[in-house]
DNA sequence: GGATTTATCTTGAACATCAAAATTTTCTTG
DNA sequence: CAAGAAAATTTTGATGTTCAAGATAAATCC
């Protein structure tokens, strides 16, 4: 096999996994403890999708791919917690608005820094030649997938049907 | 900001989690649909350590960065499910291997194909140049999270303390 | 204004996960 | 070599996550 191929499948087993440890691992040592990943990426979207008024329940579910009924409970423990607040919507008062709280807004804070020390991490891991090329290949993966959509949630795309 | 460093962000905040949602997507089409993604990977880690004589329920559970106790529970019903079985271990016998059965090896194959077909996706999306440079970006940070394997698992590292 | 659609929430069931206790086997040490 | 310590694993009990399906309330559409 081609080792372009087993270094990137490589680094798709294992660095994956990686990361997303090390974010979770991260938020246990800090202030806040009683947040759970999702919980922790709920109240991110909370805060950005605030930002466009688009902060719905529904709208919040569809970003994070969960049921509504899922965050529903995910929003009545962080409620409890204190991290977001629940506000009807006045113009359709079936939709309701999710704010972040201060204790919230902190909490995002605390956990876009940790986005910021790991890409400043990566940063530093390559020369700014490395850099540049290495930028513009992560932006072609995800433009590769932004454009193939269609393969996450629905019939099996990615391993076609045996011929 | 920065734009490589707005990039870098957005690939892990976008595409880490898609890839993960896509991996997953895929499993839920193939056959083994009963299988979760936890399970496919125990059933993975099995079929390697197999090969160096170190598939212990501890040493996956190890690799897996899951308890013995949880570990335990996936083995009880992958068993039951009839794609792994346990075998003591002779020279010691606290010790239990787990074993790979023709059916586990199957679903670790077709689990297989799909990294397979990931990772040839994300090369076509890149030209032979830019490919080349690219995992080489891979790599550097790859070490990066190989050497600082600290990290993760003990006291808050990446976000130090406030000074 | 009644039927339908939309947004959300609640409930019940299935898993996943961990910590701690229990079990079995091995090692150590006097 | 026997008693106690250590090691590998499993069981148990508690908590948390997730979804599907049903319930509720509000808006929209003839």
């Amino acid at each position: 096999m081609n080792g372009e191929y087993t270094k990137i499948n490589d680094f798709l087993v294992t660095v994956f996994h990686e990361v997303l440890r090390t974010e979770e691992a991260s938020l246990k040592t800090k202030a806040f403890k009683n947040l759970s990943m999702r919980e922790m990426h709920v109240i991110a979207a909370v805060c950005e999708l605030e930002k466009t008024k688009t902060n719905t329940a529904s709208n919040i579910a569809m970003t994070q791919n969960i049921t509504s009924g899922t965050l529903a409970t995910a929003i009545n423990t962080l409620e409890k917690k204190g991290y977001v607040r629940r506000e009807q919507d006045m113009r359709d008062k079936r939709v309701v608005r999710i704010l972040a709280t201060d204790k919230g807004k902190a909490a995002n804070e605390i956990h876009a820094m940790f986005h910021h020390q790991l890409v400043l991490a990566i940063m530093s891991a390559l020369s700014p030649q490395e850099l540049a090329v290495f930028v513009n290949g992560l932006a072609a993966v995800q433009k590769f997938f932004k454009e193939q959509k269609l393969w996450s949630g629905t019939a099996g795309f990615i391993i076609q049907p045996e011929q």
